[in-house]
DNA sequence: CGCGTCACTTTTAATTCGCAAGTAACTTCC
DNA sequence: GGAAGTTACTTGCGAATTAAAAGTGACGCG
């Protein structure tokens, strides 16, 4: 029999278990453009829960790949910057980015899960 | 107000979305080796469930980035690969590829989602 | 003080996932 | 010629993940 398989690197696995969770990819597509804030990642988001958001952002940050910075100015406001780790991530969300733009259509409702 | 976001664009939203499916990722990359079956694809992902497997390959056939052949010989077979959507995609798990090279230490227990 | 903002948590309900077993169409074995 | 195996899925069900919404604590404003 043919060499079946290449037996899948444990760390494509960790990458691909990462980004395989949901609003990873938005969310560090989000940080590519700059530092940013929870509430505005909230917002820029749109349909993420905050549950969910704080959940992706300790995620990110045990694996090195998000910084948080709090500012303890008077109105205390934290915010969430790519490390060296993350910036590095650039290029995966580029190609994504660029695949999207090519062969995704715009669908009808596309952040509902069962909608088809 | 000032103009606050780059609305991200609802093509980037469902290439994120779908790649923030459990195991997709994973299924890519192996299809990018050439076609697979079932039972195959199972065995070398490893930990994937049947019912998983199933739905994600059905998903990846709605969204036109997998065709479904099945051999009706004796003992049926089906074969799953690419379309030229799916082929188009391996500029993504490639870049994916390099970045976990590069910036994921192997770590105790990458499979486990608990697990931290 | 009461209200509003910001950054999260907690609670509760709906989805999705993993595991095991079942279905269906053959093939092989005895 | 029928019990058992292979291949490809599907189904049931408990466990984990996600969503939706309300709550908490620290300020700042009037």
């Amino acid at each position: 029999m043919h060499d079946d398989s290449s037996p899948l690197c444990t760390r494509f696995l960790a990458a691909a278990d990462l980004l395989g969770r949901r609003w990873t990819g938005v969310i560090l597509r989000i940080l590519m453009d700059g530092p940013c804030r929870f509430g505005e990642l909230t917002e820029r988001i749109g349909t993420i829960s905050e549950r969910v958001l704080s959940e992706r952002l300790k995620d990110l940050e045990a694996e090195g790949i998000v910084e948080r910075h709090v500012d303890p100015g008077p109105p205390i406001r934290s915010e969430y910057r790519l490390t060296q780790k993350g910036q590095a991530f650039w290029k995966v969300i580029d190609e994504l980015g660029k695949w999207a733009e090519r062969w995704v259509d715009v669908k009808p409702a596309p952040r509902k899960r069962k909608s088809a």
